[in-house]
DNA sequence: TCGCCAAGACTTTTT
DNA sequence: GTCTTGGCGA
């Protein structure tokens, strides 16, 4: 009898979608069909084994990635999955955070600082605290706190060998108590707290860990340490665990992912099944032995034997170009010459790099020659000063203790209101023992009668308006829908003439501030909190992504341009992966450490396994940097097998040629 | 307080 | 090369 859910998949997938209940490790090479198993799987036990959806938590790292299986498995089951916990780390962490908020030092109605809102907030710290912010650079105070809350150490736990690290853990303290005061958690703190929440509190964790009879996991090698925790706790009573991920392909070690959670995986759980997919379906075998030249050089590893049913395929093509012009230009007439011959569109191809600074070239290569293009992931939606104006100001309205937003909106567009006026209402406010917000709220109720008008100076009747402006929106919230109260908060600070210069930037801007006010039409039902938790947790890659999904006309087709670590989810027909020199790629500032090392050459197996056809290697002689030129090295990554006779022989590669002079 | 200019920095960016 | 930041004058 035909079967649907399991007559299409080959053996190892086929074990590993009807594993018996217990712990379950998958690794899954590139193009194994990874996504595939999950989703069977999920269908598996709600179809076949009767298990009902609620019972079940699947966490992913995207959300787009939650979207399509939930459509898949929904596709494939004849039971209702409303009921199943499926999302991100992060959603499903906000959701818990928020049920059991009252074992929580913050309200349920907490909102999420994303990490623009985290380096406001330590820079704030960072100057009450009086520290040199040329000494102790913000962003890098800000991804040692975020490093720290990644292994789970609070303030008085980080380590403080040297001074560095004291002054760390004191801009971490006071962080964490504005965090308090602001009502707010950081993306970091919602795995954080979710982990802390069960590990201490036995009466929550055990309502959790018996709710959830199966917990999956997508991408587990990039799964940090408070993930895997919070993994431990869900599945402590039932110990039913099936985690899919590829230790080769962990690539964001420096947001705090260890692939050694896989190792620790198999050492916490001895007698987990462990299953390998190693039949890839999308590229030649040319290129996977190329990409298995690379990744055999990484230890603390399961080895991989990819193999593909597609044949060897066309040798690998390296390009030296004599400097990154050329690099360009070859990329651009190799594929203006596909493009001629009308065999192929221009969706086949991918240029991928190591930093989005490389774009800037290849872009203008492609519009000199009219072949269109687009970029994934390199403008931040979200990130958009508008766009990040305008959540500020919705924020302030649902949470007027939201310090950072007040802090940036409160000039915007200018109103006479500077860093002075500010400092002063924090002072004021800080004495009164409350917030920056209700401060302001009073001013705008009580104007000179306030107490805190005194206190303010020669700006107290500005802020007064402003306070009195936000004291309107604030009640408004209740009587408006989410779309009328956006276009009147836009109305009545004059947005559009602020941002709107008539220049093609300003016209720009206006219509990202218009794409998000449909983004809230989505949300008029739901509200205002829930529209902005959505913002603050499904971001960039997801809204970005989405347009691929649905490509337009035949017409609209344009190349990929993409960084290797935006290549992740993604292939193409033809590759092109440029900069292949030492300092680039692997970056220099990958030299001298090995673990550093070992994650560039993952990087680069992730981008030649997002070929299927064919992949081209290209570097330059030299390139600009910074104004100037640099000769570079063609070292480690340049040695690769290019027709797949022999997988070791990257390894058996010459010494490399010592570092040319710079001129 | 705001807007302009010069100086300095500059890997990657699932949430 | 280009974006952000900080200092200074209007």
């Amino acid at each position: 009898m035909a079967d649907f859910l399991l007559d299409d998949l080959n053996p190892q997938q086929r074990l590993a979608v009807t594993a018996a209940d217990g712990q379950v490790l998958v690794l899954a090479g590139p193009g194994s069909g990874k996504t595939r198993v999950l989703t069977r799987r999920l269908a598996y036990l709600i179809d076949r084994k009767n298990v009902p959806a609620y019972d079940i938590i699947a966490v992913t790292f995207t959300n787009k990635a939650a979207r399509e299986m939930e459509n898949r498995v929904s596709n494939l089951v004849r039971a209702n999955i409303d009921g199943i916990w499926l999302g991100t780390f992060h959603a499903m962490c906000a959701r818990l955070l928020r049920r059991e908020s009252a074992s929580l030092p913050f309200t349920s109605n907490f909102v999420i600082f994303d990490s623009d809102d985290q380096e406001t907030l330590v820079k704030r710290a960072m100057r009450e605290l009086k520290i040199d912010e040329k000494m102790h650079r913000p962003a890098s105070v800000h991804a040692a706190i975020s490093a720290a809350k990644n292994d789970l150490l609070g303030p008085t736990e980080v380590q403080t060998r040297n001074y560095r690290e004291e002054v760390v853990a004191r801009v971490y303290a006071l962080y964490e108590s504005m965090l308090r005061t602001n009502n707010a958690v950081d993306f970091d703190d919602l795995l954080l707290w979710g982990a802390k929440l069960l590990r201490e509190n036995p009466a929550i964790r055990e309502k959790y860990a018996s709710k959830f009879h199966h917990v999956l996991v997508d991408e587990f090698q990039d799964t940090n340490l408070a993930q895997y925790e919070l993994l431990q706790h869900l599945s402590s009573l039932h110990q039913n665990i099936f985690v899919v991920g590829d230790e080769d392909q962990s690539i964001y070690r420096w947001r705090g992912a260890d692939y050694r959670n896989v190792l620790r995986f198999e050492k916490d759980f001895p007698k987990c099944e462990k299953i390998l997919l190693e039949q890839n379906y999308r590229s030649t075998q040319v290129i996977l032995d190329a990409a298995r030249g690379v990744i055999d050089q990484n230890h603390n590893r399961t080895p991989k034997h990819l193999f593909s049913e597609r044949g060897a395929g066309n040798k690998i093509i390296k390009y030296d170009g004599v400097d990154d012009h050329a690099e360009a230009g070859f990329v651009v007439d190799t594929i203006a010459g596909y493009l001629g011959g009308k065999k192929s569109k221009a969706s086949d191809f991918a240029v991928m790099y190591r930093t989005n600074a490389q774009s800037r070239l290849i872009e203008e290569a492609f519009m000199h020659a009219g072949i269109p293009y687009h970029l994934v992931g390199a403008q931040r939606f979200y990130g958009r000063r508008e766009v990040k104006d305008i959540i500020c100001f919705l924020r302030l309205v649902e949470n007027p203790a939201d310090e950072v937003s007040l802090q940036r909106v409160v000039g915007v567009p200018p109103r006479g209101i500077g860093e002075k006026t500010i400092q002063n209402l924090q002072a004021a406010a800080n004495q009164a023992g409350i917030s920056s917000g209700e401060a302001l709220l009073d001013l705008g109720r009580s104007n000179e009668k306030s107490v805190f008008w005194p206190l303010i100076g020669r700006s107290a009747g500005l802020l007064a308006d402003f306070g009195a402006q936000l004291a309107e929106w604030c009640t408004l919230k209740e009587k408006l829908s989410l779309v009328n109260l956006f276009e009147r908060i836009l109305l009545d600070v004059g947005y559009e003439n602020y941002i709107n210069d008539q220049t093609d930037e300003g016209i720009d801007r206006w219509e990202n501030v218009e794409e998000l006010k449909r983004l809230a039409l989505d949300f008029q039902e739901r509200g205002l909190t829930e529209f902005l938790q959505n913002l603050a947790l499904v971001s960039d890659q997801d809204t970005i992504e989405d347009q691929e999904e649905q490509p337009q006309a035949e017409d609209t087709s344009s190349v990929t341009l993409l960084t290797l670590h935006a290549a992740k989810w993604l292939e193409y027909r033809q590759v092109f992966i440029v900069g292949m020199d030492e300092g680039i790629l692997p970056h220099s500032r990958s030299r001298d450490d090995p673990e550093e090392m070992a994650e560039e050459r993952r990087l680069f197996y992730v981008g030649i396994t997002r070929a299927k056809d064919q992949l081209y290697l290209v570097r330059a002689e030299r390139r600009s940097t910074f104004g100037d030129y640099d000769y570079g090295d063609p070292r480690a990554f340049c040695r690769i097998s290019t027709t797949g006779s022999s997988s070791t022989r990257a390894n058996a590669a010459p010494p490399a040629e010592p570092a040319r002079k710079r001129i």
